[in-house]
RNA sequence: GGGCGGAUAGCUCAGGGGUAGAGCGUCGCCCUUACAAGGCGAGGGUCGCAGGUUCGAAACCUGCUCCGCCCA
């Protein structure tokens, strides 16, 4: 067991708390005791789940994806300590345009070849190569944030199990009429030569363009139609130019013909009110609908033809005539050129325009017209939707339920078909006559015709399409399996909001779909990571963060307790600053030295479960009192998460309270005597870091890990588990408020003379000798008393004078007087200041105390106030005018004595 | 064009009708035997602008300005 332990048998620790040696010892310890894995058997806890989002195979993580696994780790380690049976599912997606763009260009590099080159079959085996050699680095960077993942259950949506799941989704889709092949308009990359989605499209709002106008002759020489594109070379497949139907201006043409200046085709004009506004150039447009969308809907409406004049390389069409073979932007100027030529010319003017990129390579997309294969949408969005609306599945922070919403009512039919080799292949088969057959497995005659010479559709599936069905897929289906029964629906889904519509729309779908339950109950929705200066994070940009070097410099847990201070559920961008980093590296630090601190004094200390009954000390019963709020609040904040509050809180905790206040409080009794109280102050101390760490191991799950086993070799306790991640996680608790109002007064006298000290630029060095307090209620004086030899300590003084409860402080020269709520502080400085400065500093705090008193005087005169406000304010302010100007009377009487001992020393 | 956020201390952000907060940075003092990756103290804000509701607005309402994002 106690090498089992991993730690070093002296108790003396360094000075300085150093994660290299931390951080991947305790990473080991964990995987190899199984920690991650989840018992797909057992029933008799409650399960929590969360499948990770499979992050990009080729890539590696970026600091949102270290926000992620940071979130989700907390709330994994939360609950697995809280009691449930605990599964967090990680792997990776295949990436197909990715992938295969990265093996390519590793290809065309290496060896100067095209996938072409080596066929289908080789190339898929080098992508399998690559993927075997860097597909590791997502979970090394895993590792390395500490991310308690099940890597026994580590899936790929390529890998066998998932490919089956995809086949039989395709298949039942098909089968119920989900799934259906068209010819219709798409998104194209002319590099990628592959289709893509809606949402695979990055639109660029304004793009510095041209509006280019020239004239269609009409047929009958009788005139002209001058009409204006932004791109002049798509008039080669014109069929069309529209007018609106109203417009008075052009009623005449409707329905006559112009003729084509290059190609000599005719081809009418029509009237359309959707596509045409008339305020907008000359009110006529050209119409080329196998080119743009909202001309494609044109032709739809008025029976007009598709004529393709771009292929699917960029490059013109037979179809484009002279031009055919020329690059679209290459044709672009050529057109421009023929046409003023003709003298048709009419002028251009800069424009702003908006334009479609591939997402992967930036490329102009292109909408071409071709056959895809589609998800018919509709019927999967209607229940998803109503999940929402019922409640079943609920989005954190609730703003993001609209967007869900909006995107899910206006929803297209899904092109999932993929023109490349790395996915899921299409599982149809065509026969000579090109009817289709959709299989599950390969079929051996086409189901239409019979014929047994049979083709596979060549293309893949969207990746998104094997992505969706992750919540279920990896569980096990289409197998009813132990691990779906008992983990599904996950609990949350945690990712980004721009991920909302890849993945929680389409997961909502499918799994409603085919599980038939929702499969997540919550999304968390994190906000986006920036840099310092507030810039999204890209690889163009060059700001992209490897987390590695991040956890390397600063350590894990300050990066994830980092993060998780940055998550508040509003939604707001994190921007992500070094110093704040920094900041948190030193907290860990803290924490070290505390423990080393505690692990000084604690030798023989008591079971730290009896610190609440050992507890008497005003000290220690407040120290409790302040634990209780931190576990409460902790909790409180997890539950809605809050990361942010919890992080916050537990600073607080452990930086104010415990180290700042607590453990200076605690050095004079282990200096002292006193057996009893001794015992009472370490199994309190005992208590509060063990609750401390517990409580913070989620976010920082290193650092509070090595302390605790150290804490608990120290305290000698057999029963101390062997990983803080067995330890059960601390529980709401009654706070003892009584016990945080009578050490009050303590706290308020020391920080009073300190507060005297700093502000009079009395060093540390220099004794305050004789300090009286007085001022106090019979309560506060016991409590005063009780521990006064803390004050003598924190405030270096010697000869602590108190006062009968009531009795003021006493009022003489030479003395500094600090006056809180319910105590007054005189502080003899004979020899030690200037009475000058005190002069000047009791001014400050009483032209302090006039303005505070003014604020609520002007309120209490105004009559409404008193008349309409609720008593309790009305009471409180009164009371703190008395409070208030009790003090200032006080001061004023000292400063009068300051004046006065100058004037006659 | 439609929608959603945001604007609070020098910076990064909480707060959400009743005394303006935190962290970091700044300034001053201090090597105080857990920690200089530290301690103590201090300074710093007409809460974007203009109206309105209210006894009372940083908060609620309306409009505006600027910034960001999403959708078409």
């Amino acid at each position: 067991m106690s090498e089992e332990r991993q730690i070093p048998a002296s108790t003396e620790l360094s000075k300085a708390y150093d994660h290299r040696d931390v951080e991947p010892r305790w990473y080991r310890t964990w995987l190899e005791r199984g920690y991650f894995h989840a018992d797909e058997n057992d029933r008799s806890r409650p399960a929590f789940s969360i499948v990770l989002p499979p992050p990009n195979v080729t890539g590696s993580l970026h600091l949102g994806h270290a926000l992620t696994a940071t979130i989700q780790d907390i709330l994994i380690r939360w609950k697995r300590m809280s009691g449930f049976n605990v599964l967090w599912l990680p792997g990776t997606d295949h990436a197909g345009i990715a992938t295969q763009m990265v093996v390519e260009k590793e290809l065309q590099k290496t060896e100067k070849k095209s996938r072409h080159d080596l066929g289908r079959e080789e190339f898929l085996r080098r992508v399998w190569a690559w993927k075997e050699q860097y597909g590791s680095r997502i979970g090394v960077q895993h590792q390395a944030l500490g991310a308690s993942l099940d890597w026994q259950r580590e899936r790929f949506t390529m890998d066998e199990g998932l490919s089956r799941a995809v086949r039989e989704v395709f298949v039942r889709l098909w089968e119920e009429g989900l799934i259906y092949r068209a010819k219709k308009l798409i998104n194209w990359c002319p590099r990628c030569h592959t289709a893509l989605s809606d949402l695979e499209v990055n639109h660029e709002e304004n793009h510095a363009g041209e509006l280019w106008s020239f004239a269609y002759p009409l047929a009958d020489g009788s005139g002209e139609i001058v009409v204006a594109t932004t791109r002049p070379e798509t008039m080669l497949g014109d069929t069309a130019i529209a007018v609106h139907p109203d417009d008075e201006r052009w009623r005449a043409v409707v329905g006559r013909n112009v003729r084509h200046p290059i190609t000599g085709r005719e081809f009418p004009v029509v009237a359309d009110a959707v596509l045409v506004d008339p305020k907008f150039g000359t009110g006529a447009v050209k119409v080329t609908p196998a080119h743009d969308f909202n001309d494609f809907e044109v032709a739809q409406r008025h029976g007009l033809p598709l004529l393709p004049v771009i292929g699917p390389d960029g490059r013109m069409t037979a179809e484009a005539g002279p031009f055919a073979g020329m690059d679209r932007f290459e044709a672009r100027k050529a057109v421009k050129v023929a046409l003023a030529e003709k003298g048709l010319d009419r002028g251009a003017k800069p424009h702003l325009l908006p334009l479609g990129r591939c997402q992967r390579c930036e490329t102009v997309l292109e909408p071409l017209l071709s056959d895809q294969w589609y998800v018919k949408i509709e019927p999967l969005a209607r229940p998803a939707i109503a999940a929402v609306e019922e409640g079943r599945t609920r989005f954190i922070p609730e703003g993001w339920t609209n967007t869900y919403m909006a995107w899910m009512r206006n929803i297209h039919d899904w092109c999932i078909s993929r023109q490349l080799w790395w996915g899921h292949q299409i599982p149809a088969w065509y026969c000579g006559d090109g009817h289709a057959t959709v299989a599950r497995s390969t079929p051996e005659a086409c189901g239409t015709c019979g014929s047994r010479t049979l083709r596979q559709d060549e293309d893949v599936l969207d990746t998104w399409f094997s992505s969706a069905l992750w919540p279920f897929s990896t569980l096990g289906w289409p197998d009813r399996t132990k691990e779906l029964e008992t983990f599904y629906p996950t609990s949350v889904m945690e990712t980004g909001h721009d991920i909302i519509f890849f993945w929680v729309a389409r997961m909502m779908m499918m799994g409603i779909h085919f599980m038939g339950d929702v499969p997540f109950r919550t999304v968390f929705l994190h906000p986006m990571v920036r840099d310092e200066k507030g810039q999204k994070m890209s690889k163009t940009k060059g700001n992209v963060i490897d987390p590695l070097v991040i956890t390397d410099q600063y350590g894990a847990d300050a990066l994830r307790f980092t993060l998780a201070a940055l998550t508040s559920a509003q939604g707001r961008d994190i921007k992500l600053a070094k110093d704040r980093i920094d900041g948190y590296r030193a907290f860990a630090n803290k924490l070290w030295n505390a423990t080393r601190f505690a692990l000084i004094h604690l030798e023989g200390a008591p079971d730290p479960a009896s610190a609440v009954s050992l507890a008497r000390s005003p000290a220690d019963r407040w120290l409790l009192a302040r634990l209780a709020r931190a576990v409460n609040s902790t909790v409180d904040a997890l539950e809605a998460f809050r990361f942010d509050e919890a992080a916050g809180t537990l600073y607080r905790f452990c930086y104010v309270d415990l180290c700042g206040w607590y453990i200076e409080l605690t050095k004079q009794v282990f200096e002292g005597e006193d057996a009893e109280k001794k015992q009472a102050t370490r199994a309190v101390l005992a208590h509060a870091l063990d609750t401390a760490l517990r409580l913070l191991h989620p976010m920082m799950p290193f650092v509070t890990e090595e302390l605790w086993q150290m804490l608990g070799q120290r305290l000698g306790d057999a029963r101390w588990a062997p990983s803080l991640l067995e330890a059960p996680y601390p529980e709401r608790r009654p706070v003892d408020e009584a016990a945080e109002r009578a050490f009050a007064p303590v706290l308020g006298v020391v920080e009073a003379i300190r507060s005297v000290r700093g502000e009079m630029n009395v060093p540390w060095k220099t004794v305050f000798h004789g300090v009286e307090v007085g001022g106090l209620s019979p309560e506060a004086l016991d409590t005063v008393r009780a521990e006064q030899g803390r004050i003598l300590r924190l405030g270096n003084v010697e000869g602590l004078v108190l006062h009968d409860a009531g009795r003021p402080a006493g009022r003489r020269p030479q003395c500094a007087v600090s006056v809180g709520d319910g105590f007054e502080v005189l502080i003899p400085l004979a020899g030690a200041v200037d009475m000058a400065a005190e002069t000047v500093r009791v001014d400050k705090e009483i032209a302090r105390l006039t303005a505070d008193m003014d604020g609520v005087e002007k309120r209490l005169a105004n009559p409404s106030f008193v008349d309409r406000a609720p008593k309790e304010v009305v009471e409180e302010a009164r009371a703190r005018i008395e409070e208030l100007s009790e003090r200032r009377r006080k001061l004023e009487a000292h400063r009068a004595m300051l004046t006065g001992g100058r004037s006659s020393p």
